[in-house]
RNA sequence: GUCUCAGUAGCUCAGUAGGAUAGAGCAACAGUUUCCUAAACUGUGGGUCGGAGGUUCGAAUCCUCUCUGGGACGCCA
């Protein structure tokens, strides 16, 4: 809210400075009911400090205030309700859109710091899924709200390229595997090997024996192992590059377990320096009890690594790479105990910047209430829901729209959002039960309804012959329009929460609101009613339609102008 | 067993660093197109905010305990 220290300088002044500023700013809320005004102030705290009725204090404080912005101050009870200047105000707001544009809201709290974001991560050889789909979105959304604060993210894809699943799966083509087959349709047909191999496996001890053989191979560089290795992850990578394109997903790294391979012997011997090493059970551990966490496993008895050595590896490099201000982690909550032993290794070996490292937790893709597993091959893939989404998208527009040029560009554009949002929308911390049905609703708090708002706002402009025009004299009261014009006026707090919080939905929710209220005010106000009033009621949908597109794209959901 | 996340309307969820009568969407029912795209809008019904204590002028929100469900807890990632 713009003007809340502007009040709370007021009411210092008015208080004749016997409460800090910042502590009156903080009391000052936003009502719940618009009856309420635009800003409240509860006396109730004063009335100990002051040691008289709140609603005396309130009543003597509303006399004090005077300003052009302030016009109006009720006393109701304890509150002080406080009415903003709607024509200043508003017209404020709305020049500062027009002028501004996409970067209105862009904030400069990041000061150019960088911040890496892991996210995405698949496995190669293996279906992108649902499950994915969550570190995708959340990461990518993540990545424009920090961008639009003024940090510069690197978003990394941390991808599952490394590990004894690789000499398996090499085994496994030797054995079955068929070139064209898996040209054709690589994912599929890996999978696919690798599943015939663990059923192989089980009446065959031999090619467990011959899976470890090729991943000892592949470790020590022998020429064929490798180039198959990179051949399956060559034809994982341009799988899942179709389902990024799709989704208008980009990485600034692909560096995954594989890079890290010639990393970690340098992990292992700082922590030997640093004496943190403790020898169990013939493993190598971290020992976190001051930490009040289980220890840490850093190499097993075999003197193979583990992944927490990985991911030290990684952090160290990424410190030293791109010298982060912030290191996020979007992974499944599942995950949470290994991040905070990560953090905690990282601290005892006097790496004080482990502090810059957050994980970003979100809740699982459940089926029937229960983890999805891709073993049984009963896992959705993502791929065929953004599919179906598309056609549904494009079903609808045939029906609603058939005069539209580009159907199949905004049926992707609508199929996709819907599934973004859907993830989106919601706190990351709920679990999500898997439904098609769900995720493919085109009605009410959904990305195809913002997108509707959004090309309804367009066409209004289009039908009006808006043309963009700067500190023109506007004719208007404001009144209709306030709800909307006091939202629009919030975006920037918005972001900001949302940036702070690393919390995509706190926008997903604001702009469901926003085109709430603004579809409100065209079913009532007739827009392009030929008044003096006109050209302001264009300014407002104008600057509305660059909130919805700019929040949408900081979902990373784009917003086609008819639909 | 320890740690962790969640429990708000039939369903899916909001509830902004405790505040004024707890809000949306879906589903149900009843309406709105000679009018800017009905993917919209209007209205109706629906709640012991899991339970019990406590802190406070005031608690869905903070503290303690408790119940229910999910997840994690050394050689997978």
């Amino acid at each position: 809210m713009y003007f809340k220290k502007e009040l709370a300088e007021i009411l210092f002044d008015a208080l004749e400075g016997e409460i800090p500023v910042q502590d009156l700013e903080r009391l000052i809320e936003k009502p719940k009911n618009s009856e309420h005004g635009d800003l409240a102030f509860p006396c109730f705290t004063l009335a100990k400090v002051k040691k008289k009725a709140p609603s005396q204090i309130a009543q003597e404080l509303s006399g004090k205030i005077q300003s052009d912005t302030f016009i109006k101050v009720e006393v109701v009870g304890a509150y002080l309700n406080v009415f903003l200047n709607k024509k200043l105000v508003a017209e404020q707001v709305i020049n500062e859109i027009i002028a501004q544009k996409g970067d209105y809201g862009s904030q400069k709290v990041g000061q150019g710091g960088i911040v890496t974001i892991d996210m995405s991560s698949p496995n190669i050889a293996k279906p992108f899924s649902m499950g994915h789909l969550r570190s995708t979105v959340i990461g990518n959304s993540i990545s424009l709200i920090m961008e639009k604060c003024g940090y510069k993210p690197i978003k990394i894809n941390h991808l599952g390229d490394w590990g004894t699943q690789f000499g398996k799966l090499i085994a496994a083509y030797k054995r079955w595997g068929d070139v064209e087959k898996v040209k054709q349709n690589p994912i599929k047909e890996l999978l696919a090997l690798y599943v015939k191999f663990h059923e192989e496996a089980e009446g065959n001890p031999v090619l467990e024996d011959e899976g470890r053989a090729w991943f000892k191979k592949l470790e020590e560089g022998d020429i064929e192992a490798l180039s198959l290795w990179q051949w399956f992850r060559d034809e994982s990578l341009k799988e899942f590059s179709r389902i990024y394109d799709l989704m208008n997903v980009t990485f600034d790294s692909y560096a995954g377990e594989a890079f890290y391979n010639d990393k970690m012997d340098r992990v292992v011997k700082i922590l030997m320096e640093k004496q943190l090493l403790t020898e169990s059970d013939q493993a190598q551990v971290v020992l976190l009890e001051e930490e009040q966490l289980p220890p840490c496993l850093i190499k097993k008895s075999d003197g193979a690594t583990l992944y927490a050595t990985r991911d030290l590896a990684a952090a160290l490099y990424r410190k030293e790479n791109y010298q982060f201000v912030q290191s996020l982690y979007v992974v499944g909550h599942e995950q949470s105990l290994h991040f905070k032993q990560l953090i905690a290794v990282l601290k005892k070996a006097g790496f004080d910047w482990a502090e810059e490292m957050v994980h970003i937790p979100f809740g699982m893709m459940l089926k029937d209430g229960k983890k999805m597993s891709t073993r049984k091959g009963k896992v959705v893939l993502l791929e065929e829901v953004l599919k179906e989404s598309i056609a549904i998208a494009r079903k609808n527009i045939e029906e609603k729209n058939p005069n539209l040029v580009n159907k199949d560009e905004v049926a992707k554009q609508v199929g996709v959002g819907a599934v973004i949002f859907h993830d989106l929308k919601n706190n990351r911390m709920n679990d999500i039960e898997f439904s098609l049905e769900e995720m493919l609703r085109f009605e009410g708090e959904t990305g195809p309804y913002l997108q509707y708002t959004y090309a309804r706002a367009c066409s209004i402009l289009r039908k009006g012959n808006w043309q963009v025009t700067l500190t023109e004299k506007y004719k208007a009261s404001w009144e209709k329009e306030w709800k909307v014009v006091s939202m629009l006026m919030n975006f920037s707090n918005v972001v900001n929460r949302a940036c702070e919080n690393y919390d995509p939905s706190q926008v997903a929710k604001y702009i469901v609101d926003l085109a709430q209220a603004f579809n409100k005010y065209y079913a009532e106000v007739k827009v392009l009613e030929e008044n003096e009033e006109r050209y302001a009621r264009l300014a407002l949908v104008y600057s509305v339609t660059v909130v919805i597109k700019e929040g949408l794209r900081l979902l990373g959901m784009e917003a086609p102008e008819e639909m």
